[in-house]
DNA sequence: GCCAACGTTGGC
DNA sequence: GCCAACGTTGGC
């Protein structure tokens, strides 16, 4: 079992609009960064857990927590013409792209990247390094631990 | 909107 | 395979 940070603009797609989608699962489209396709695709398996992260916002942070919720597959969004991912590149006997998806499991009370940045255990974890700017990190299980049962509320509405 | 960091592209 | 140019990310 491991754990990941995923960054999402909520103007995108926020926990909320997870939250109310069918089944309350989305794949996580859209990612053309090789080394977050490589986490995806060498390293992350069903069931891991993953903070939901709201990045490009006025207030980014951790706004929940997900699981993933199927291997990766090939990105459907790299075949579509119409799609502001569509890569011409990519063939499609040999996609060049996958997703996984991803289920909504629990919403908090954000937790402002300058909250995390305040504690000291956090101290390595991948989001805080200067210009870290993968959509997807592998979260150690003490820093998980640390925000999930120090930092983490439940936020519930409905 | 600015800008620093960094990944990708493509000419050579 | 180098490296300059360019595009993107994302906090501020």
């Amino acid at each position: 079992m491991r754990y990941w940070l995923m960054k999402s603009e909520p103007a995108d797609c926020s926990i909320d609009d997870l939250s109310r989608l069918p089944d309350q699962t989305v794949a996580w489209y859209g990612v053309r960064n090789y080394q977050a396709r490589n986490f995806m695709r060498d390293t992350m398996r069903e069931g891991d857990e993953a903070f939901f992260y709201h990045s490009s916002c006025a207030i980014p942070g951790i706004a929940g927590r997900v699981r993933i919720a199927s291997p990766a597959y090939p990105d459907a969004t790299q075949f579509d013409a119409a799609s502001r991912f569509f890569d011409p590149k990519s063939d499609p006997a040999q996609p060049r792209w996958l997703n996984v998806d991803v289920r909504f499991e629990e919403k908090f009370v954000l937790i402002p990247l300058t909250e995390l940045r305040r504690h000291p255990e956090l101290a390595t974890l991948r989001v805080l390094q200067p210009a870290n700017r993968l959509s997807i990190t592998p979260v150690s299980p003490d820093e998980w631990q640390f925000i999930l049962k120090r930092l983490a509320v439940p936020h519930n509405d409905n």
